[in-house]
DNA sequence: ATAATTAATTATAATGATTACAAAATAACT
DNA sequence: AGTTATTTTGTAATCATTATAATTAATTAT
């Protein structure tokens, strides 16, 4: 038996949720790919092991994780949904040359406004854009 | 004539765009109407004025705006696209429960990382969910 | 001013991403 | 092993956005 495959099992079982081979799959691409993948990206590469899966399976896995609190959305461009594996707290940056999406440290708890003292917070994104070093 | 109306045009002719009427009145209800609207509501909006009005024009004005720096997206959820007219350094705060997207006031300027030194920064946005006072 | 040219708008069709749904397959539980 | 519940799959439906081509309006040049 796999280490991580354990580990992950356990921190699902206490959000009631089963580990099937494709969630695991999916998993494991979010873990190994820090790059904020697109649905199509982490279909496309695990279509290489499992050719059978389907993309509504990415797509529930992946509902089913957000909902979980484990995977978070980042809509930094409008046409396109990214995917990322909870994290420690960070930015996003995405290059309008390249296209790629870094991430940046940050202390989001830095982040505040008077404005807001009334309002229960729960989620705290930020997204940069501009040109990357490579780029440049 | 409508100052108003002079003073886009005149803020639009640097930008080299005509200001037709229903560039005129997409730019008014962006104006007037500080919700962060989403394509649907400005179009439904719109047609009440301009029976004939087609959404693609808003799609193409939207555009338009955008690219001419005038205008920005918001993309604080996945499956929604909304618009803002370009203002004073804000954040936006979504309200989990009933849906409003508030502004609040947030120096952009204090949110750095040094991971970014060597990247060229041009536009910054800040997302937070949670939920409103109305709703707590 | 009027004709010629360019730009903007419209309506419809096409695309693409996401979701709904029902059947089939798999896993979990007596 | 048999039953039940869960998960996956494939297809169809939906919805937002973009492409396209024809029409209309505006601008420019004669």
């Amino acid at each position: 038996m796999d280490p991580s495959y354990e580990k992950l099992k356990t921190e699902l079982k206490k959000r009631n949720i089963n580990l099937s081979y494709q969630r695991l799959k999916v998993l494991e691409y979010l873990i190994q790919n820090h790059c904020h993948p697109t649905v199509d990206q982490i279909f496309s590469e695990l279509q290489k092991d499992i050719s059978i899966l389907s993309k509504t399976t990415v797509y529930n896995t992946l509902r089913l994780l957000v909902n979980a609190g484990m995977v978070r959305i980042i809509t930094i461009e409008d046409n396109e949904t990214r995917y990322d594996i909870v994290p420690e707290s960070h930015g996003h940056f995405k290059c309008e040359s390249c296209g790629a999406i870094y991430n940046f440290s940050i202390d989001v708890d830095l982040i505040k406004s008077t404005d807001l003292k009334d309002f229960k917070i729960i989620n705290k994104d930020v997204y940069f854009k501009g040109i990357c070093p490579k780029c440049l």
